[in-house]
DNA sequence: ATACTAATGATACAAAGTATCAATAAGGAG
DNA sequence: CTCCTTATTGATACTTTGTATCATTAGTAT
């Protein structure tokens, strides 16, 4: 398979670098500024294709839904991505001096809460 | 405003204690077997008052869309809920100290990445 | 027992993202 | 430069998660 350098991939993105943690629909207004008759589908694509390549990264949310929690404190949690379950992590103190090692790290920025997950693959799925 | 204690109050609660970080759906599904009238808007609204309460806690998703990232290495965030950005924030070496240490934790789950987020309100979203 | 109204269930809706498929346009071969 | 192959596109329909609306139901205080 060769694959095509597109004008719609070029700009998309460009448009990508320009912008700070985008979300998909934030650069997919800005291409079609530029560019009115692209599809909403083909941004997702190349953004895809990009996070394919390795070049991009997505930021939260393997997950597609908000998962509920009994306990009610800030704590790690470990998300498997092929069963979509999520496991409470033990932490140690190395957690909370993290924790509050950042909050001199924030520039006015008023913390609410923090959330530490883990992507990665349980052992149930791995012995599957 | 008198609260009231209604049955469907009570399952939903008792079926969401009976799991571990379920996803609203998995509540749903659940409640289903054991009250196949209940609606799904009354799962979801028991859930969010729970979460008013302060009983609950949502787990990651105070966001409802993907970012994406062109810094290809884990690193955290800071999640404005007033303006929906997200900024990089400068970790120092605590934060990998932090990273190795929970590694140790994990009891066989495999990590591929790590998403460490703090979720708060931006400094230009104070100052308006 | 009655009245008030919080909570429910049905329905429609919104937003984010994916699947499908005919039409288009890269780019390599001649 | 022109033709041909097929990767990519754009339109559309669809799925999933979650919310808004509103008439009906059922807790609870009197």
């Amino acid at each position: 398979m060769v694959t095509r350098n597109t004008q719609q991939q070029k700009l998309v993105e460009q448009v990508f670098l320009s912008l700070n943690h985008p979300s998909a629909q934030e650069v997919y207004k800005k291409v079609q500024e530029l560019y009115p008759t692209i599809g909403r589908a083909t941004v997702y694509r190349v953004l895809n294709r990009l996070c394919q390549k390795g070049q991009v990264m997505q930021i939260n949310r393997e997950e597609n839904c908000v998962y509920f929690d009994k306990n009610n404190f800030d704590h790690p949690h470990a998300y498997c991505i092929k069963c979509g379950k999520i496991r409470d992590i033990c932490f140690d103190n190395t957690f909370s001096k993290c924790s509050s090692s950042l909050n001199k790290n924030l520039n006015g920025f008023t913390p609410l809460g923090v959330d530490f997950k883990i992507v990665g693959i349980c052992s149930d799925c791995q012995n599957k």
